[in-house]
DNA sequence: TTATATATTTAGGGGAACCTAACTGACGAA
DNA sequence: TTCGTCAGTTAGGTTCCCCTAAATATATAA
């Protein structure tokens, strides 16, 4: 992995590049990153060596395929451990997103994609910004059956609800969240089912069943894995 | 706060200190940084410098009281996160404690005391050593009521478990586990209470309602204030 | 078009933390 | 006691990333 610093500069660059809609000026990188513009100049011929950037001199710094890859990875850490600082610790969301600035360099991949997990892979940000979809994010999507298709008896816990934030909160209060464990007790005409939570059924149209992802329930001698608390 | 570097050399001197039972020598040091002797040698004198360690040529290393603070602070850290990423992430145990060496550096003492009371402060790191209490473990033992002091009627959220592992265990296989709220129903003579949580009501003795630490509930326009989950 | 302002780069240096090579001190074995 | 070994230190050098000052390119206004 590349030096923190790269990565801070590789993430100024994509961020300022979107909100260009064109190259990355020198002065802003150094506005951003609150160094002098000599830094970001020989930083840039760094990056550029590297094949990282392509850099025009006077015109501007653009990301190439592989700086694009790299940058694009940090703004996806950047933005889940923010997502979890805020919903998940709650600290306020100004804070959260500079914490979340230290964070990001120093979360590995692996723990990021169990950060993710454990929040049901979240699509937006607390600032409102889309989350970019990672590996985990597809796994769970391809992988693993919705609701909906799961057969009477069958038990799992809830990876991802992809369903309206009202929808979601809903569920929420009634017991259903990520995280959860359940068990299909009864499915019914028109694809709707009724699940059992910690004591409570609730039914659930197909609408909405299609839309929840569930990883099936690992069996260990009978006993069952539950998701770690403590 | 100083820099990433000073906590680690601090964290390691520390962990020495206590494993020789006598000072830190250099090439001990050097080992488990993985630098070689000079380094050690020359970042001891910057410490010593600033004080933060005591340091007599040929003999070794010892913290100053300045010095031991910090450094006990960094452990707390370390032990806190590692706790975090095993037992809420479900990281292995190797893998936990290499990434929180990591983000021990990056996490600031305000996130780390929300990391903590999300946990409901728990005493013991995986590794099993004990975890250091911080300020959000005596603020929650010294100002919140215990479940034995509550009215009947009042309502809050379990903010800190201090009963042994196997009771724990089975309070959370109830439902009753750090975050989760709940509602007194009964209190009944001999110290005896019930609780209402998710539905479930769960009648605990004395013994253990006094060591269950809750935040009472904010209420707001007479709506509540729920632990952030997604 | 020319003058001025601003952005960018070049030149030259500095601190932090690392390294290798060479020297010095401490300590056990002959 | 003295010698060899290993630990510890000093000297000198490197890399990374930052800085200031000065030079140069570009953009803007008169």
């Amino acid at each position: 992995m590349q030096s923190k610093r790269i990565e801070e500069y590789l993430e100024t660059i994509l961020y300022l590049i979107n909100k260009n809609k064109g190259p990355a000026k020198t002065k802003q990188i150094a506005d951003e990153l609150k160094v002098t513009a000599p830094s970001v100049t020989e930083m840039i011929q760094k990056l550029s060596a590297e094949d990282l950037v392509k850099y025009t001199p006077y015109y501007g710094v653009e990301l190439t395929e592989a700086g694009a890859v790299q940058a694009s990875k940090i703004r996806r850490k950047h933005q889940v451990l923010e997502k979890f600082l805020a919903d998940v610790l709650g600290v306020n969301i100004n804070d959260a997103h500079k914490e979340a600035c230290e964070l990001e360099h120093a979360v590995s991949d692996t723990v990021l994609e169990q950060v993710c997990s454990f929040m049901g892979h979240p699509d937006v940000c607390p600032d409102g910004n889309p989350i970019g979809q990672g590996e985990c994010c597809t796994t769970v999507e391809e992988q693993y059956p919705v609701l909906s298709e799961m057969q009477e008896g069958s038990s799992g816990t809830v990876a991802m609800m992809k369903v309206p934030p009202a929808d979601k909160d809903r569920l929420t209060s009634l017991g259903l969240m990520v995280g959860e464990s359940l068990v299909v007790k009864r499915k019914q005409k028109q694809g709707s089912i009724s699940v059992l939570t910690r004591g409570t059924e609730i039914a659930l149209g197909n609408e909405i069943a299609s839309k929840i992802f569930v990883k099936p329930q690992i069996m260990i001698h009978g006993r069952v894995r539950r998701r770690g608390r403590h």
